[in-house]
RNA sequence: GCGCCUGUAGCUCAGCUGGAUAGAGCAACGGACUUCUAAUCCGUAGGUCGCAGGUUCGAAUCCUGCCAGGCGUACCA
C-alpha cells in the first residue's frame, strides 16, 4: 500500500517536471510515513518541503503542481490534500486495505518476512557466561534480546548463526577449581582459608559434596594442581550443563557452543599473536606483551601475555574475533553486558589490526536488570554469592513473562524487573494483554467451528462487509507490521515488535468489546471471522519471534 | 580527570533516526458482563521533553556547553 503511495507519487513528481510545471528532475528518496494523527489522512509525504531549495519554490506551490499530477489509476484515493507548511496527505479507500488479509492468510507463519537480509551470514554471540556460576536476571536479559534480535534478522533474510562462546579456559576456571577443593577439603575436616576471591556460593559446596560421594578422600592424597584441576574440569562441565538446560528452559537453542579451550589447542592464539608481531603492532614492555590498540584509536594499549606467562582473555578475544571472520560471517554481532563498554574499542581495534572491516562488528549493549519484589529491590550480590537465578525466575514467573518483560524497553535504558508485576493477570503485565488476544480469537475460532464455520477463505463480498472504524483501523495496523519488522531488524531493536503487538493487541481488544464476531449475518460473519483470524497469525507471528507462545487458551 | 549510556505526565516507559496538536500503561475518579473468555473495554485528568545556546521551513530527535544519575577507565572478565 505504502509502495503504491511512493510510486504515485514519483510519477506524478516526474510528470510535473514534464509538463514543466516544476523546474527540477532531482528528487530525493520519496519518504512516505503514517501520520500519527487520523484527520491528516493515511499516508503523508513531506517531499514539497524537502525538495524546497532544489526547486526554488515555495513548499505549498511544488505540492500544488505535484498533486495536479496525481493519477489514481486503480482508484485507491478518496481525497487528497496540502497541509501545514506543504505536507500532502492522502486518504484510501477502506477496500483497499482489504488484499492485506489475503496476504496474511496466505503468507501465514512468514507473513512480515523480507529478505533485506539477501542471504548474508551474520553471526549473533550471546550470553556467553562464564562457567563458574548459574545464569542469573542479568544473562536472561542478554538470552532474550540476543534469541530475539538473531530470529528477527533469520526472518529478514539472513542467514543466522547463535553462538555461545565458553569461557572454558584461563584464570576463572582455575579459581573455580580452588574453590571446590577448598571446600573439598573443608568438608573433610581440614581447616582452611576461604578468602574473598573465591567463588562463595552453595553450588560450589555441593559440587565439593559431589565430588566426595564419587571420589572420597583420594583427591587429598595426589598433587594438589591435579585435584585443583579434576575439581575445576568437574565443576565447569556440570556447570554448563546446567546453564544449558537454563537456557533450554527459557526457550533458546544455540547452533553453535564455540570453546575458548580449542583456540588454544589449534595455536590460533600463538597465531593471532605472531601474527600481529610480525606487523609490529606487538611489543614487550615491564615485562609483558602489550598490543597497540592506541594505533587503533583505543585509550591505551592492552596487555595479552602477562608477566608470568599466562595469557588474558583479551588474547583468546583476538583470536576468536578473527576466527568469526574467517568462517565467513559477513557480520558479526556480540551481545554484551552494559559494563562491559570499556572493551568494545579494544575488540574493535583487535578486528581492524586483523585485516577486517571494524563496521562489520557490532555489540549491543545490554543495560542491567534491576530486580525487584513488590516494587522493593531484591538484594543481590555476586560477591556474597547471593543472587537470584534465572531458572528461579523463569519457575517463578514463567517463560515467557520473563521474556516478554526482558523485550518490554528498549536493550539500551536499564528495567526493573518485579517478580510480583510480572505473575500478575492484569493489565499492567502486558505479556497476557498479548496472549489473551490469541486466546480469545481461538475461542471465536472453537465458536465459528462449532456453527460450521471453518475453513474460511474472505471472499470479496464477504470482505466488503468490513466497514467500522475499528475494523478499518485493524487492516491498518496489520498492513504495518512488515515495516515493523524490517526496521526492528535494521537497527537491530526487538522491543519494536513488543510495542507493536501491545498496540495491535489493543485494537483488537477495543473491537472485541464493541463489535461481534459471530453474529446472525453469515455474510457478516465470514469476513469478520477471516479478519480476526488475520489478527491471531499476527500476533503468533510477533510473538514467535518474541520467543513467547501463543496460548489457544487461558 | 577522561570515555560510554541515561534524563519525556505523579510512577514505568514509547516516540517510526528532523515533521503537523509529544503518546501508551499504571496510579486517581466515573461507567460497561443473561452475549464469541471482564486476564477486557469506554470516558475524565495530567507536560518548561533536565537547563542554555546553535543548525533550518520545522528540534524530544542533530551540534556545543553546563546540571543530575548509572557504568567503565587492571598484567579481572
Amino acid at each position: 500500500m505504502k509502495q503504491k503511495i511512493i510510486n504515485l507519487i514519483r510519477n506524478a513528481a516526474t510528470r510535473a517536471y514534464e509538463k514543466g510545471d516544476l523546474p527540477s528532475k532531482v528528487f530525493p528518496k520519496i519518504e512516505v510515513e503514517v501520520p500519527k494523527i487520523e484527520s491528516h489522512g493515511d499516508f503523508s509525504t513531506n517531499i514539497a518541503m524537502v525538495t524546497a531549495s532544489v526547486q526554488k519554490m515555495p513548499p505549498r506551490k511544488i505540492a500544488e503542481s505535484i498533486l495536479k499530477h496525481v493519477t489514481d489509476p486503480d482508484n485507491i484515493l478518496t481525497k487528497t490534500e496540502i497541509a501545514g507548511p506543504g505536507f500532502i496527505n492522502f486518504f484510501v479507500t477502506m477496500w483497499s486495505w482489504y488484499p492485506v488479509l489475503h496476504k496474511i492468510h496466505q503468507e501465514d507463519i512468514r507473513y512480515g518476512a523480507s529478505d533485506i537480509g539477501n542471504g548474508k551470514k551474520i553471526q549473533v554471540e550471546f550470553v556467553s557466561s562464564n562457567p563458574t556460576g548459574p545464569l542469573h536476571v542479568g544473562h536472561g536479559r542478554g538470552a532474550a534480546v540476543g534469541d530475539s534480535v538473531a530470529n528477527i534478522l533469520r526472518f529478514c533474510g539472513y542467514v543466522v548463526q547463535k553462538e555461545y562462546y565458553i569461557n572454558d579456559s584461563g584464570r576463572q576456571i582455575d579459581t573455580l577449581g580452588r574453590s571446590v577443593f577448598l571446600r573439598y577439603k573443608e568438608l573433610l575436616g581440614k581447616k582452611v582459608q576461604f578468602s574473598q576471591d573465591f567463588y562463595q556460593g552453595d553450588y560450589i559446596n555441593d559440587f565439593a559434596k559431589n565430588i566426595i560421594d564419587l571420589k572420597g578422600k583420594t583427591l587429598l592424597d595426589q598433587d594438589e594442581e591435579t585435584s585443583i584441576s579434576y575439581c575445576a574440569q568437574f565443576a565447569a562441565e556440570h556447570i554448563i550443563a546446567q546453564i544449558r538446560q537454563d537456557l533450554t528452559n527459557f526457550g533458546i537453542e544455540f547452533d553453535n557452543w564455540f570453546s575458548e579451550q580449542s583456540l588454544y589447542d589449534s595455536g590460533k592464539v600463538g597465531a593471532a599473536i605472531n601474527n600481529f608481531r610480525d606487523k609490529d603492532i606487538i611489543y614487550e614492555k615491564d615485562g609483558a606483551l602489550w598490543f597497540k590498540t592506541t594505533e587503533f584509536g583505543d585509550e591505551k594499549d592492552r596487555v595479552v601475555v602477562r608477566k608470568n606467562g599466562q595469557t588474558t582473555y583479551f588474547a583468546s578475544d583476538i583470536a576468536y574475533h578473527m576466527d568469526k571472520f574467517e568462517r565467513g560471517f559477513e557480520r558479526v554481532i556480540d551481545v554484551w553486558g552494559a559494563d562491559h563498554h570499556g572493551y568494545i574499542s579494544r575488540v574493535a581495534s583487535a578486528i581492524e589490526a586483523s585485516g577486517f572491516n571494524r563496521n562489520r562488528f557490532n555489540v549491543i549493549l545490554v543495560q542491567l536488570v534491576n530486580l525487584l519484589r513488590g516494587g522493593k529491590p531484591v538484594a543481590m550480590s555476586t560477591r556474597a554469592g547471593e543472587f537470584v537465578t534465572l531458572s528461579d525466575v523463569v519457575k517463578e514467573v514463567g517463560k515467557d513473562a520473563a521474556r516478554f518483560i526482558f523485550l518490554t524497553r528498549h536493550y539500551d535504558s536499564p528495567l526493573d524487573f518485579d517478580l510480583e508485576l510480572a505473575k500478575k493477570k492484569t493489565n499492567d503485565n502486558p505479556v497476557f494483554y498479548v496472549q489473551y488476544v490469541h486466546a480469545r480469537i481461538s475461542s471465536i475460532a472453537r465458536k465459528g467451528r462449532e456453527r460450521g464455520m471453518d475453513d474460511i477463505t474472505g471472499d470479496q463480498r464477504a470482505m466488503a462487509m468490513l466497514k467500522e472504524p475499528e475494523e478499518i483501523n485493524l487492516l491498518k495496523t496489520m498492513a504495518r507490521y512488515p515495516e515493523v519488522l524490517r526496521n526492528s531488524a535494521k537497527f537491530m531493536e526487538p522491543h519494536r515488535i513488543t510495542f507493536y503487538l501491545m498496540e495491535l493487541s489493543a485494537c483488537f481488544h477495543a473491537y472485541y468489546n464493541k463489535h461481534r464476531v459471530l453474529s446472525d449475518d453469515p455474510l457478516l460473519s465470514r469476513g469478520r471471522l477471516y479478519m480476526v483470524l488475520a489478527v491471531q497469525k499476527v500476533i503468533r507471528n510477533g510473538l514467535t519471534l518474541l520467543g513467547v507462545s501463543a496460548p489457544e487458551r487461558m
